[in-house]
RNA sequence: GUCCCUGUAGCUCAAUUGGAUAGAGCAGCUGAUUUCUAAUCAGCAGGUUCCGGGUUCGAGUCCCGGCAGGGGCGCCA
């Protein structure tokens, strides 16, 4: 990667400088080396001197030109120059440049792949939906960010887990299943009364039937093994179709673990057991405690109610135990939805309290999507029914456009989902714009004629137009941007990356052609379109669209 | 009341995490097709980055104080 070799040089040059005595020696700012707007300067720079400038007790400028001299030569590196008020610009060689489209060809799928993350292994816990309801739209949000993450994540080299975690236990079953049951009644004919806080959705009533039409009278009494078979029946449907959602946008799992296993299993009790003996307990009025007050947050917290029965938070902590000390993971990253905000301190608090590095868990809150529909905003509510279920929204536009849309956004705004614009607008979304490159390149390939032959890459030097230059510029970042993206969690980068590299080639095909003209030339420009090709469907594959050979 | 997120072009959002002239898409206007796909390209227009202070060589970005929107502050999950 080149941002690496002028991270090198730059080091190299620092140093040869300081032991000469031309500059003072000081432990080295950051080296901060970013790609210019601006192509006059350079395609890299670095404002290393600027950052110099007060430890050095020197004019950055002079700086920046001690600096120059001291930059030793390099393949990549065509030269290095000095620009108010002490940047320095590199700017890339342009052979070495064209040598890199025979390196994307070569590496092909694996092109933009590192191993920063080699021998780290990594959670990424998403979605975790509990199974009383349909995955509404700002689920689907949080899906696409954590099945990109991990993507982005396992390029870089991590060994990484997806994880949904199934909240199969607890309060939210108890009144799903009651809720159910009074639904399972009722399409037999009979009176009951749905719970005060009973899910109201169509969904239930359609299940309610269903169960009906299945088993008949079978769950009629009110016994509490029943209410628990029904229960059951209708986690097992809702995770079904739970599954069958995510995986319409492309969204899979390597586990789906269970909250009530944490019980089965005896991790409820060891971890709870674990936090009283480091002391963060306390029997306070019938119930027991979580003294996470004194560990930063900004209140205690109930563990098991007075009635004996254990919180959701209890759970949690038993989770995080099963995820660190039973499983060992190195990092664990929870996306949760912004409404789940107040729970990160307390879980920071419950980090410590285990005995756990707190750096070990990342969170990502995703901001909550607003639905605007026919001019008039909907809340996102579960329990009334009112609710834009993620297919609804894939089955109007499409897999790709609502991943891309997702992706392109900052997990920090909260966005307006406008299903009117997002329908309307669907033949113009940048996502078609990006796939016509890829298909416009497939187009081509498929028409280069046979007696069109040739092996020597020395062709690569007939490249020599600025949209070629620019394509391959942006090519030569990629994994940069991938491994930026990774380290600062941030997939919504590469949407931007594409729709730039997509742009480049859109340029470059309107201004030269790349068959019927003279053969060496067509060779070269072969080698180019195919190494966008590469890079295009590598970033696609990240995103987990489609790459479509027609349109 | 208090804590978290957000406020950037008419709209939806970026801005390499403190860098050089704040960028894309959509919407608007003008032009381009005997060509490997016009789902494309070129150009025009559009800005007090919510407001007011501060930090420094440099602020959309950091700090303080406001304003506005969203969310949290349960023996719910």
């Amino acid at each position: 990667m080149i941002i690496k070799i002028i991270e090198e040089l730059l080091i190299g040059a620092a140093d040869s400088a300081q032991k000469t005595g031309k500059l003072p020696r000081f432990t080295l700012p950051e080296l901060a080396i970013e790609w210019p707007q601006n192509l006059e300067h350079g395609d890299y720079a670095s404002s290393l001197p600027l950052k110099m400038a007060r430890a050095a007790g020197l004019d950055p400028y002079q700086i920046a030109e001690i600096l120059r001299e001291e930059i030793e030569t390099a393949e990549e590196i065509e030269s290095v120059s000095v620009a108010p008020p002490g940047f320095l610009n590199f700017k890339m060689d342009s052979s070495w440049m064209r040598s890199q489209i025979q390196e994307i060809l070569s590496k092909g799928e694996t092109f933009g792949n590192s191993d920063i993350g080699l021998g780290q292994t990594v959670q990424v816990e998403f979605v975790s939906v509990n199974p009383t309801g349909p995955i509404h739209v700002g689920h689907g949000r949080g899906a696409i960010l954590g099945s990109t993450l991990a993507n982005l994540l396992k390029a870089t080299g991590h060994n990484v887990q997806k994880e949904y975690y199934i909240n199969d236990a607890g309060n939210q079953i108890n009144n799903f299943a009651r809720s159910l049951w009074v639904r399972y009644l009722q399409s037999l004919g009979l009176e009951a009364e749905m719970p005060e806080e009973g899910y109201l959705g169509q969904y239930m009533i359609n299940l309610g039937e269903e169960i009906a039409n299945k088993y008949g009278e079978k769950f009629i009494k009110d016994e509490p093994t029943n209410l628990e078979h029904i229960a059951e029946i209708g986690m097992e449907e809702m995770l079904y179709n739970i599954r069958n959602d995510l995986s319409e946008v492309n969204v899979q799992f390597d586990k789906w673990f269970s909250e009530k296993s944490l019980f089965e299993s005896k991790t409820y009790d060891k971890a709870i057991e674990l936090l009283k003996q480091n002391g963060h307990t306390a029997e306070r009025e019938e119930a027991l405690w979580f003294t996470g007050s004194l560990l930063g947050d900004n209140r205690d917290s109930v563990l098991v109610r007075r009635t004996g029965a254990p919180t959701y938070f209890a759970s949690d902590i038993a989770y995080h135990y099963d995820k660190f000390i039973k499983r060992e993971f190195d990092r664990v990253i929870n996306i949760w939805g912004a409404d789940h905000q107040g729970h990160v301190p307390r879980m920071n608090a419950v980090m410590e309290a285990l005995g756990v590095d707190e750096n070990k868990l990342e969170f990502i809150l995703v901001q909550l999507v607003t639905l605007k529909k026919g001019g008039s905003t909907l809340r996102v509510s579960k329990r009334t029914g009112d609710i834009l279920t993620l297919s609804e929204v894939i089955e109007e536009v499409g897999a790709d456009s609502c991943r891309y849309f997702f992706l392109s956004r900052s997990p920090d705004s909260q966005m307006d989902f406008d299903m009117d614009l997002a329908k309307k607008e669907a033949p113009e979304n940048p996502v078609y714009y990006i796939q016509y490159a890829y298909a416009r390149i497939a187009s081509i390939l498929r028409d280069i004629p046979s007696s069109l032959s040739g092996t020597d890459q020395s062709y690569g030097k007939l490249l020599v137009e600025p949209e070629e230059e620019n394509l391959i510029r942006q090519m030569v970042r990629f994994p940069e941007v991938i491994e930026s993206s990774a380290k600062t969690l941030e997939p919504h980068h590469l949407t931007h990356y594409t729709l730039s590299l997509a742009s480049d080639f859109h340029e470059f095909y309107t201004k030269h052609r790349v068959l019927g003209i003279e053969d060496n030339l067509s060779l070269a420009r072969i080698d180019l379109i195919k190494a966008t090709q590469t890079v295009l469907r590598n970033a696609l594959n990240l995103m987990g669209m489609t790459v479509p050979e027609k349109m």
